[in-house]
DNA sequence: TGGCGCGTGTGACCTGCGCCACTGGATAGG
DNA sequence: CCTATCCAGTGGCGCAGGTCACACGCGCCA
């Protein structure tokens, strides 16, 4: 791992050459195969984690044993910051859903690291505060929008992210099956299934497998809201 | 206000003299009498505010009018907290449940007062991760309850804050209209009076004008889950 | 190379719940 | 005191979407 790939991470990007070598100091290096779980909502633990490469979902089981998935994160992007300052079991579990590769941060570490860099620390909160936003977000959207507003919108979220725009559209790999997508945007994998082929079958988008081209945005925008 | 009251607040609850009466200093104080609106979702704005007495619900309104309750605050309870680290427009609107008043704090003042008590920071932290726990909660519960489920366990959620027992159960007087309730839960109004008329014929509760009367918690609790 | 599992695509039900319509009681304002 | 408004209660209708059932293709391993 060296600086550069620490950098994607918003928060350490204006990091100077001196405090990333700190920093990568103290951290250690995980990798996961698709499937792998990395810890399970309940598990003790206060680490936090960037995601160096590849994608991970964060998930929770319902007691009769269904899942919903809150957030897929990928390259850049940290999770286990509830455990920083809500000690506790973990709220929820990760998986990776390609191979995938993180650096992680002791509880401990990170605060000893952060005294001194109070701009860092800052940025730590806005993106706590900003996961804080989004999930009343999503609230209103289980409320107000119907299943195919809430594809459209989570395939857009996973354009912004992960999508690379070509000639022929947007090619989003987001890696994730209808089953999964499904519990992303709380819905059954045949409803998302009927909500794509509809947008296909207007010529808004194109189904590859775990992935897919968005070949009208702006339509799918409109569907979304 | 006094010190006491300022320690109602589960944050400022350990404070000793001299720290409160700092505090104190750079608060001031609003009331507000029922249906009042403190600001709406979009104002600019950056204070922290803490209730001291009476309730306030925190919501937002959907692009088509209708709306949906995130939270009903009371005494003790702070809001604005997301303006602090992730400046920007209020995302909700709040208004008063009833007649209510509060103490309020300039970020910066909060800021500079917080310096050298990183205990109270801390704190502060803590009841912002908190906050992002029960969001996600309320998702789960979205996707995977029924309506009178998520009735039942808002029901319960506010008789641990504001219920009494009495030898005739447990006496909450929420000062929501079902109406209000329902947007609580993300229901409408009519299932929602359905789901209370169908607990209070089974007995588990009773029905009074902006309160009920749980008398069979357990019941209650086991339809939540 | 044949079978098996996994992901996807699609139709046929069934039902929870939103929306509408109306009633009756309570509260407030002229 | 009468009317207007708000809130609670209840029935009926329609539909979005969950559940079930099944079919197809593709990759993997024995």
């Amino acid at each position: 791992m060296d600086n550069e790939v620490l950098r994607q991470a918003p928060l350490f990007s204006a990091l100077d050459d001196e405090a990333a070598t700190a920093l990568r100091g103290s951290m250690s290096e995980t990798r996961l195969r698709r499937g792998d779980v990395l810890f399970h909502e309940g598990d003790a633990g206060d680490r936090l984690y960037i995601v160096m490469d590849g994608k991970i979902k964060l998930g929770r089981t319902s007691s009769d044993g269904r899942e919903n998935l809150l957030a897929i994160l990928g390259p850049g992007q940290m999770f286990g910051e509830l455990s920083l300052f809500d000690p506790g079991p973990r709220s929820a579990t990760v998986t990776a859903v390609t191979d995938a590769s993180f650096a992680s941060l002791s509880h401990e570490d990170l605060l000893k690291w952060l005294e001194g860099r109070p701009q860092v620390a800052r940025g730590l909160l806005a993106q706590i505060a900003g996961r804080l936003r989004k999930a009343n977000d999503v609230n209103a959207d289980l409320v107000f929008s119907d299943v195919p507003g809430r594809v459209a919108k989570a395939l857009l979220d996973l354009a912004d992210r992960f999508g690379r725009t070509a000639d022929d559209g947007v090619h989003v790999h987001h890696d994730l099956t209808q089953e999964e997508l499904a519990q992303l945007v709380g819905a059954s994998r045949e409803t998302v299934n009927k909500a794509l082929a509809d947008f296909a079958s207007r010529g808004w988008l194109r189904l590859e497998p775990r992935s897919v081209v968005i070949m009208d945005v702006d339509r799918l925008r409109r569907r979304a809201r």
